[in-house]
DNA sequence: TTAAGGTTGTTCTAAATTGAACCGATCCAT
DNA sequence: ATGGATCGGTTCAATTTAGAACAACCTTAA
């Protein structure tokens, strides 16, 4: 009734799905861990956060709407949300498109910049603590190999779903 | 103005900020294609399936609220909505605990079984095609230790929050 | 020029999650 | 025992998110 590769009461061999589960449990532990503290000693959100950092890295501190959607992997009505917030906060700038007029530029203002770089050194030496420092460097190279096979098989992913019935 | 180790913008060496930025995309479209798949095909959200892999993965298929939140990293409050639903579908039942009057057991029913064992496996091949089948065996030694390391570094940070200025 | 089709971003609604407040029940010192 | 702390679980309000529907705009091809 459960199909082949049972391992009593397990479906997948019990060394493999223990990897997965720890992963779930990981992230999901780390991203707690992150958010409450961005929560406690900064005042914005974790996704809050990723949006100021997704600003700075860019070209001129500012990214259209729905690139910012993309890169923080969300829907693109969570993000008009949160831009809104970070506007009234003061720490974002929203700017018409010249070139589409149906565009919208997001900028980091320069209190944004500085809250960010208020925020960035304690979040980052969380990420050092809890993540970074227990790599070594055989180990970042393997887990960077890792990633991007992952993010590779997303993509791949992506194609195939257009065509449900592909298999 | 930005302390130390700062790379034209950034605040950690680029391939090593890279990491942490690739595993946080990763993780989120892992978990979003997971959850489309779910609910697409098997109508319950990828929270109530880890909820239903928990039970059938527990002693007599039954766990208690409190464990059952510890699993899955969520609050308390969050179990028991998913459970009320969970309850409602007819997946889980809540028993009154004997040996304290104030616990609730939560039990994997019949139906809650079969609609897992009928998910399971295309969620595991999901699981598999996108995150297993690109590990080798070295990797996935590899994989675990990480897993188990950055674990542990969680456990020692969650014991040294109770004593918030301990650095 | 114009109509069709795709893109950008917002709005709206429903669902999920959190944290705080809360209530019984339990535990443990005295 | 009994009073105070703690535990297990629910309830409630507030926040966040996804998805669908929508309006405005762009593009293209006839």
């Amino acid at each position: 009734m459960m199909g082949e590769g049972s391992f009593e009461g397990r479906w997948l061999a019990p060394e493999v799905s223990g990897v997965w589960n720890q992963f779930l449990t990981v992230t999901h532990r780390l991203e707690q861990r992150i958010d409450r503290r961005l929560q406690d000693y900064h005042g914005i959100t974790h996704t809050q956060y990723e949006i100021l950092v997704r600003l700075a890295d860019a070209e001129r501190s500012a990214l259209r709407m729905s690139d910012l959607a993309e890169r923080i992997v969300t829907a693109k009505s969570a993000v008009t949300y949160q831009v809104n917030k970070l506007a009234d906060m003061g720490l974002v700038e929203r700017n018409k498109c010249d070139s589409d007029n149906r565009g919208t530029w997001v900028a980091l203002t320069e209190p944004g910049r500085e809250r960010l770089e208020q925020a960035a050194p304690c979040i980052l030496s969380l990420v050092r603590e809890l993540f970074l420092d227990s790599i070594n460097c055989d180990q970042a190279r393997e887990l960077t190999k890792l990633l991007e096979t992952w993010s590779a098989n997303l993509d791949a992913h992506d194609a195939s779903d257009r065509a449900p019935r592909s298999e």
